[in-house]
DNA sequence: GAGTTTGAAACT
DNA sequence: CAGTTTCAAACTC
């Protein structure tokens, strides 16, 4: 996981990207935006673990010149401010072998006065543990720079200071994110890949064949821009440089009817396992840019050697990650820097490192989307739109969607440790800008997990991590004006109705996974649903979320994501289809309905009287409420991570079998394929890892298993070999040779068979024969009428194989 | 497929 | 919080 310095966010422009810039990389603007991408095909990428070190401590601090894996920071924005300004402030990573690189941070005054307060001191990055940068930096968002140069290499340093580039690299993902709009100094920032290991093979890293994806996203149109690359080498070469694909990204107007969309940087990384990566394919709704290249690795901050590359003040926060997770290509979303003071603006910025997804969000300081939704708060407040989050990646090609969200810090991405969902929280903008502190303090979080935040007075950001789960890919919702976040594999949906109910709102931070919070269709400003967010790109006219004409150009997107209902999906990519319910009293509306429990809707069920459905929202989220209200966590999965060294999963509340010995699928326990614990109040468990019953069962299910494949094997053969087998046989049967007997029995035999048995018949009947006699007669001249067919046939097999040899 | 068993959820 | 009831899934025949 790797996560972009919350400084580095802040120091993003307000100019939106128009993403729209970046869609057609075959016709990039030069002078606005530059998109680099490499990608890496081998390099292998760190699992989140559950260590207690999951984070990187990534500390820039100047007079700290260590020798190894330094660059030169140099933060602005501002053309006006040279590099040569601000202070340098050497990086130390320790382990790190990369060649010396300077930190930079111009802290002087600046010509920017947009931020002249956003200043951020401190750790700025926390990386693994493994590797920490030991000296604090500080870096003046005020000049909207931050360069990362080699203090060694001129090269890279001139480069940096002709063009405002930020570059975020981690081995096999590089991120170059150019000058915000400004043509201020590069930001380099190396995202190490070297597994557990400290240091040291970052820079071996770069020097390896693989291909790493690499971008560059300039925003903000500065003709003065120019790409800037730091080889691997810490040597900038002109021909590196030119392999630096540029993209100009021009700004967007607030008259665009999209949403306002500040830039999207996607990176590739390289899961452990996952030999293919395919590259991001261009998201319309998140804009998600994405290009492959051959580049040779810029000269970067390692931010991480781990993926989990989290942003935090405490160096050991522990970020509790699935071992399942294989995150292998990450999106980062880039947004805007508040404009409003930076104390008073905190935005969490989850990070979804088990689903291989990292989210940075930062409210953007301009509203533009002018839709209203209720919030959690008591006051309907304008609320801008949240845009949808995507996860995409199934197996080895997951990608991570990073997709600014709205324009306004009204709206939050939370992340629930140890929920396999992304839950948006809806906070009013006074909320969101009033404290440092978490403004979700519902949200409940795992202790194991706990969202890494950094309060670095500009911008908080919330790493949380989430357990692992394999996800399906889903393409990019770019939904309308509606908080939308989706997940991929499970997909629990929340409806809730459209018509304004204020008294009966949920906590959104309790909603269950993979809610969307959608504009009622007609409901105003105060009407809102939460709807699966499957469901939204899949019943888009059911949801209307395109009344707003702001998100409107994302339709074609949402067109082609299908979502399931139910777990049926028209995609190969849906999840597993969920077993139909078989409600009867509970209208479906209670946690005995496994649809409504998982928050999907009903369909395709045997339920009666099915309350779980779109039609009544009403009824829905006053049971929603009632299940929140008696347990907040009702719609959290109930098998999480276990304590801290428990790598098994576990369940959240245990179990409370008396009859089954835990060893049946009455048990959640045992469904859930896991073994009771210390917290379950089960009478003679026997689901316990030296149980003998229990080795006995799994045994027999191994056997099972066997033989259910070895069928399908056989099934799979025989299919196989029939299929081979007509395919042989069909030439035959039309060449003659070999044909069947009965391919020989034409219209034109049977017809001349029917007229000798007809004259037969008149034989017998003109010669007056009994009736039996001439049955007996008709049935002889058949049989000789069926010899004649077998001898012909006969005889055209003889004639077809002697031809034929 | 009907009936029984089971344990979570819901209720008191 | 404990006991009881309700409920739907799991299981058996």
């Amino acid at each position: 996981m790797d996560v972009v310095s919350p400084e580095l966010n802040s120091l993003l422009p307000d100019e939106i990207m128009d993403t729209e810039a970046i869609e057609d990389m075959s016709h990039p603007q030069p002078d606005s935006a530059v998109v680099q991408t490499e990608l890496s095909e081998d390099t292998p990428v760190p699992m989140e673990t559950d260590t207690p070190v999951i984070s990187e401590s990534l500390s820039l601090c100047s007079g700290s010149s260590s020798t190894e894996h330094t660059q030169i920071l140099t933060a602005s924005t501002d053309s006006a401010c040279s590099i040569g300004a601000g202070s340098q402030h050497p990086i130390s990573i320790p382990g790190a072998s990369s060649p010396q690189l300077a930190l930079k941070t111009p802290t002087s005054t600046t010509t920017s006065a947009t931020k002249p307060t956003d200043s951020l001191s401190g750790s700025a990055v926390s990386t693994s543990g493994l590797q920490k940068l030991t000296a604090p930096f500080t870096i003046s968002p005020a000049n909207h720079q931050i360069i990362l140069n080699k203090v060694a290499s001129s090269q890279a340093t001139e480069a940096a200071k002709t063009a405002g580039t930020q570059v975020i690299k981690q081995e096999g993902q590089k991120l170059l994110v150019t000058a915000i709009g400004k043509s201020g100094q590069p930001i380099v920032l190396q995202l190490p890949h070297t597994g557990n290991k400290p240091g040291g093979s970052q820079t071996l890293g770069e020097a390896k064949p693989q291909t790493t994806q690499f971008k560059v996203v300039t925003i903000g149109g500065r003709s003065e821009l120019k790409p800037v690359v730091a080889s691997a080498g810490n040597q900038l070469t002109a021909l590196q440089a030119q392999q630096l694909k540029t993209v100009q990204i021009s700004k967007k107007t607030p008259t665009s009817s999209a949403a306002p969309i500040k830039f999207i940087i996607t990176k590739t990384v390289n899961s452990k396992g996952l030999s293919t990566q395919t590259a991001v394919s261009p998201v319309i709704a998140g804009r998600v840019l994405t290009q492959n290249s051959q580049l040779i690795p810029p000269r970067t901050i390692t931010l991480s050697e781990q993926h989990n590359t989290s942003i935090q003040s405490i160096p050991s926060k522990k970020i509790a990650i699935s071992p399942l997770k294989t995150p292998s290509k990450v999106t980062v979303v880039s947004v805007a820097s508040p404009t409003s003071n930076a104390s008073q603006k905190s935005v969490t910025l989850p990070v979804n490192v088990a689903l291989g997804q990292q989210i940075l969000a930062v409210q953007q300081p301009t509203p533009v989307s002018p839709v209203k939704v209720a919030t959690s708060q008591t006051t309907t407040q304008n609320m801008k739109p949240v845009q949808s989050v995507s996860v995409g990646g199934v197996g080895g090609s997951q990608y991570k969607t990073i997709i600014p969200i709205a324009s306004q810090p009204n709206v939050q991405q939370i992340q629930v440790p140890g929920s396999r969902f992304h839950y948006v929280r809806l906070v009013t903008a006074t909320t969101a800008s009033s404290t440092g502190q978490p403004s979700v303090p519902s949200t409940s979080t795992i202790p194991t997990a706990k969202p890494m935040v950094v309060n670095t007075g500009a911008v908080r950001m919330s790493v949380p991590i989430v357990p692992a789960q394999t996800i399906k890919q889903v393409a990019p919702k770019p939904l309308t004006s509606a908080a939308v976040v989706t997940t991929t594999q499970t997909q629990q949906r929340l409806i809730m109705p459209a018509t304004p109910l204020p008294q009966i709102q949920p906590n959104f931070t309790n909603l269950p996974p993979g809610t969307v919070l959608a504009p009622a269709p007609g409901g105003g400003n105060v009407g809102y649903a939460i709807v699966p967010a499957q469901y939204v790109t899949q019943q888009t006219p059911f949801v209307s979320l395109a009344s707003n004409s702001s998100f409107q150009t994302s339709t074609g997107v949402q067109s082609q994501a299908r979502m399931p209902l139910n777990g049926t999906s028209t995609t190969e990519t849906a999840p597993r289809p969920r077993k139909p319910c078989n409600c009867t009293k509970s209208q479906c509306l209670k946690l005995y309905c496994d649809c409504f429990a998982n928050g999907e809707f009903c369909n395709n069920c045997n339920c009666n009287n099915c309350f779980n459905n779109l039609e009544h929202e009403t009824e829905r989220l006053k049971a929603i409420k009632t299940c929140l209200d008696r347990n907040p966590e009702a719609f959290k999965p109930k098998i999480g991570k276990g304590k801290e060294g428990e790598s098994d999963r576990r369940h959240s509340k245990g179990c409370n079998c008396k009859r089954s010995g835990c060893l049946k699928n009455y048990c959640e326990c045992y469904e859930a394929k896991i073994m009771c614990s210390s917290i379950c109040k089960c009478i003679g468990c026997k689901n316990f890892e030296e149980s003998p019953e229990r080795k006995t069962l799994m045994h027999l299910a191994d056997a099972a298993e066997v033989r259910v494949q070895q069928q399908t094997a056989a099934k799979t053969k025989l299919s196989s070999q029939i299929s081979d087998l007509l395919t042989r046989t069909t030439p035959v049967i039309t060449s003659g040779a070999g044909r069947l007997p009965y391919t020989f029995v034409t219209k034109e035999v049977l017809e001349a068979t029917c007229e000798c048995l007809l004259e037969r018949a008149k034989k017998a009947e003109q010669t007056h024969q009994p009736r039996a006699e001439a049955e007996r007669l008709i049935l002889e001249e058949f049989g000789h009428c069926l010899m004649s067919i077998i001898n012909s046939a006969g005889k055209a097999k003889a004639d077809c194989a002697s031809i034929n040899c």
